[in-house]
RNA sequence: CGGGAUGUAGCGCAGUCCGGUAGCGCACUACGUUCGGGACGUAGGGGUCGCUGGUUCGAAUCCAGUCAUCCCGACCA
């Protein structure tokens, strides 16, 4: 974070290789695109899993899961939404192979085996879910219904990019049916509000609630909310979004309840979603050039302990003044490892569990243990302190919270130096180029203008902020009058 | 789908132009010395050179096709 990048795409491609794939947290298969998530890696996910499955669960809401296979048939129904996926969706079209007469020990598609209809591998699940919600919903009592899922969907992009846009990939999907239109916008900013919430104090990486102009929209949405959060590199990423459906998909699927009034009215909906991109966000915010940088409060392993032995005899003695200490933090539910392998050596160790971003580790050796002390390095700052073992328990919850405060504030201070405001179109353009980061713009709303400027500066309108100012000017691009500025950046 | 590059041991690469016994570093195995920031020595093991076909006495090397990956475009709710 301290170095300078000057060549930025080149130096962030080659971190990223070295950090996410040599160290240890994914490799490729062999499939276009796709990504094998190592033991490490998934731990990481699953700690994020499990703290988002609790904010959805304390927001009322209730896991289910629904099919892979999504007949093409009901996949259409909705125009817009099947007309925005249309073009990068894995259909299935056989269920059987057979050996190939013509090349023996090899095996052919059955042609005798093709499906009467294609079924598409779901890139998201509104169609197969309103398809099912249609058989749940009569009355105004069977609502609001909150379901969550979490599933791997399939989108083929022409260009994938590690955890940023893999061809399968893992998220969980909310989709949710509510009686008016108020509540469902309610639900829909309420799940944006749930994930801000995680990606900062969680992951300790700031974002900006906004709202994505209709060129951005989600293909069948009304409204497209979303968090957008800004990497080293100074690129944005879109994080998470939460969309407002309207009646779309209640009308596709002709899903109708009766009111208080027994009037039949269509269902409104939300739909929402995080995926595994928030851990290339992980990444790409945090790292640095000695590996990654975990926060501590998702962080799989917390705390590592690495003993400094010659011999078993004083191995003896250091896994007994270390157990004590792994109970000790054990109790206040913190997440210890004691490396205590003989074949690695300590400095091997320690550069080790840096490019796994462990915050906090611990090195103690017989002439710590003589002194009643233990050496503790943070991994944000690689600062190491002497600390007496006594009480150590208490230290280490107060730097791992440190730690989490201090990733945020520095994340935060690199955003705020990063948010800039431009006036005229040189002066975009040249911020785009020289300095990165979001550039605040006056635009004269239209989507033509939002077209001509992504064209002219591959930069795009990644929201219009949710507390934003209201002031007077004029379009970067046309002199047209503005009311407002809204946020552009070049992203991934 | 267009332009460029790459594919050789688990990883990173040389060898390809100019065809002739498959190489290097790291990692791995054994033993010994080491052990407070990625140790050293000695001895080992591991590769149908992406795949298919062609040219040739002989192909990692030349030719054609094909698949995959990376970068740049297009695309990316």
């Amino acid at each position: 974070m301290s170095k300078e990048i000057t060549s930025r795409e080149k130096d962030y491609s080659q971190w990223y290789n070295d950090l996410v794939i040599k160290g240890s947290l994914a490799d490729y298969s062999a499939v276009r695109g796709c990504m094998v998530i190592k033991p490490y890696g998934f731990a990481l996910w699953e700690n994020m899993r499990d703290v988002l499955d609790r904010m959805f669960k304390e927001t009322g809401h209730q896991n289910a899961y629904f099919p892979l296979f999504v007949p093409k048939s009901l996949f259409e129904a909705e125009e817009k939404n099947a007309e925005g996926f249309a073009k990068e969706c894995a259909v299935v079209t056989h269920y059987r192979l057979k050996t190939d007469p013509a090349a023996p020990g090899k095996l052919m598609v059955d042609p005798e085996a093709k499906l009467e209809e294609e079924l598409v591998v779901r890139p998201t699940s509104e169609a197969i879910i309103w398809n099912t919600y249609k058989g749940w919903i009569q009355s105004y009592r069977d609502l609001p219904i909150l379901v969550n899922q979490w599933a791997n969907v399939v989108r083929w992009e022409m260009r994938t990019r590690l955890f940023l846009r893999t061809a399968e990939f893992l998220w969980q999907e909310g989709h949710t049916a509510h009686a008016t239109r108020e509540e469902a916008i309610e639900e829909t900013k309420k799940m944006l509000d749930v994930y801000a919430d995680f990606v900062e104090n969680w992951m300790a990486l700031p974002v900006v609630k906004g709202i994505k102009t209709p060129n951005e929209r989600f293909a069948g949405a009304e409204d497209t909310y979303c968090i957008e959060a800004l990497m080293q590199d100074g690129k944005a990423l879109q994080a998470g979004t939460s969309h407002f459906l309207g009646q779309n998909f209640a009308r596709a699927f002709d899903v109708k309840f009766s009111d208080r009034e027994n009037k039949l009215e269509y269902v409104w909906a939300t739909s929402w979603g995080v995926s595994t991109r928030l851990i290339g966000a992980l990444v790409m915010a945090h790292s640095d050039d000695e590996g990654l940088v975990l926060p501590p409060r998702i962080a799989p392993i917390q705390v590592v302990i690495v003993p400094i032995f010659k011999g078993p005899e004083q191995k003896a003695q250091l896994d007994e003044a270390v157990q004590p200490i792994m109970q000790a933090l054990k109790q206040l539910d913190i997440s210890v490892k004691y490396d205590d392998a003989d074949y690695a050596r300590p400095g091997w160790k320690f550069a080790e569990y840096e490019l796994k971003g462990v915050p906090v580790r611990l090195a103690v050796g017989a002439r710590d243990l003589e002194n009643g002390v233990i050496e503790v390095a943070r991994r944000d700052t690689r600062e190491k302190t002497t600390v007496p073992i006594k009480g150590i328990e208490t230290h280490i919850q107060q730097l791992l919270s440190d730690i989490q405060q201090n990733l945020f504030n520095r994340a935060l201070a690199y955003r705020t130096a990063h948010i800039t405001p431009a006036n005229s179109w040189d002066e975009f353009i040249h911020l785009l180029d020289n300095k990165g980061g979001f550039v605040l713009a006056h635009w004269d709303g239209t989507a033509e203008t939002e077209e001509k400027i992504k064209e002219l500066s591959k930069a795009t309108i990644r929201c219009i902020p949710l507390q934003n100012e209201l002031e007077a000017g004029t379009c970067i691009l046309t002199g047209k009058p503005s009311n407002q500025r809204v946020l552009f950046a070049r992203a991934y």
